[in-house]
DNA sequence: GCTTGCGTTCGAGCGCGCTCGAACGCATAG
DNA sequence: CTATGCGTTCGAGCGCGCTCGAACGCAAGC
């Protein structure tokens, strides 16, 4: 995905363990001294996404764009903070579906906000959900590792000789390796 | 995908706040008790996934599975296994390059071990990184929720009549809602 | 003996989110 | 005056992981 590399950046100016607090998200991009204009070069360089992508957002209808008397893209600042969240949001899984509906929501107006908070509420618990899923699998790996033996383990030799692709059927009782 | 089914399965089996103990993910198909043999529908109803997909996974050589007289599917405990795991694997990510590349080593050997252990181990370091991401993107919608003014926020009707969608320049400066 | 239900193979199609190429325009630099 | 560099539009292609349809076969049940 093209947004790997943001999110690589992200995690980068975060620190690994950081206390993950609101005002570090809010600090990932400086929303607050954007330039009044951009061209779809300094966008796509800002956001870590292509110009191509770009385009493909405002051909989706997530984003209008005004033009210079060149025809070329002239992106504001408000444009800017709407492909910032835009990007979050497809970094985090929604896909572009729903981010067109939320748009949509957007652009009907304030009255719609009770339903973007829907939305927003939704896909919170989507990627909560998918924490569950991401920590049980991790779960399986891990102790996948433990058995098979690690840098400490002793029983390598015992399970290198049957090919053992699941799990073994009588785990070892013991507990996981701190790390 | 498929094997969004599975994972809610297994979600379910476990509550939504266990313990997630290597315990529980052993306990999530019953490895132990597995039929002699079992038939592609049996095998598609253990693991949540379509027969289609099970012969996709043999196509792409994951797996190679005996013909009975009639030319049907025979699956034996040992490749059910390998399935369970090849199934787990696939939910937590791994794209099916890898898990070819992971097949062929187990299928090469037991001096593969060691690199199958490496394969397992950038694995997990990838759903690592991947949950440090959801958890990033996931302060930052209840950031935004927080501000857009939840249930017990006041503050819905003095955003709702801009388009706030992104995070505000000048965030509110309060806890993030307990829940 | 025909229906039904399950299985088979092969290959095409799909949904998603890009990603790229072609063909072109304008403007500044050398 | 041309070369470069950045931009434009349009539409096709790609990589992934399925997903499905077509056309068929066997075997048990009514």
């Amino acid at each position: 995905m093209a947004t790997d590399e943001l999110m690589t950046r992200a995690l980068d100016a975060l620190g690994d363990d950081g206390p993950l607090s609101a005002e570090a998200i809010h600090r990932l991009a400086d929303l607050a001294d954007l330039p009044e204009t951009m061209t779809i070069a300094d966008v796509a360089a800002l956001l870590g996404i292509s110009a191509h992508t770009l385009r493909y957002y405002e051909r989706a209808g997530l984003v209008e764009v005004a033009r210079d008397g060149q025809g070329h893209r002239v992106y504001d600042a408000e444009t800017v903070r709407r492909l910032v969240f835009l990007t979050r949001m497809r970094l985090s899984g929604m896909p572009m579906r729903d981010l067109q509906h939320y748009i949509s929501l957007v652009d009907a107006g304030g009255h719609t906000v009770p339903e973007r908070l829907d939305v927003l509420v939704e896909h919170r618990d989507t990627i909560r959900r998918r924490i569950r899923e991401l920590t049980l699998s991790l779960t399986a790996v891990e102790y996948k590792i433990a058995t098979y033996g690690g840098s400490t383990g002793p029983d390598v030799q015992d399970l290198g000789t049957t090919d053992r692709t699941a799990l073994p059927d009588e785990p070892v009782r013991r507990a996981l390796p701190a790390e």
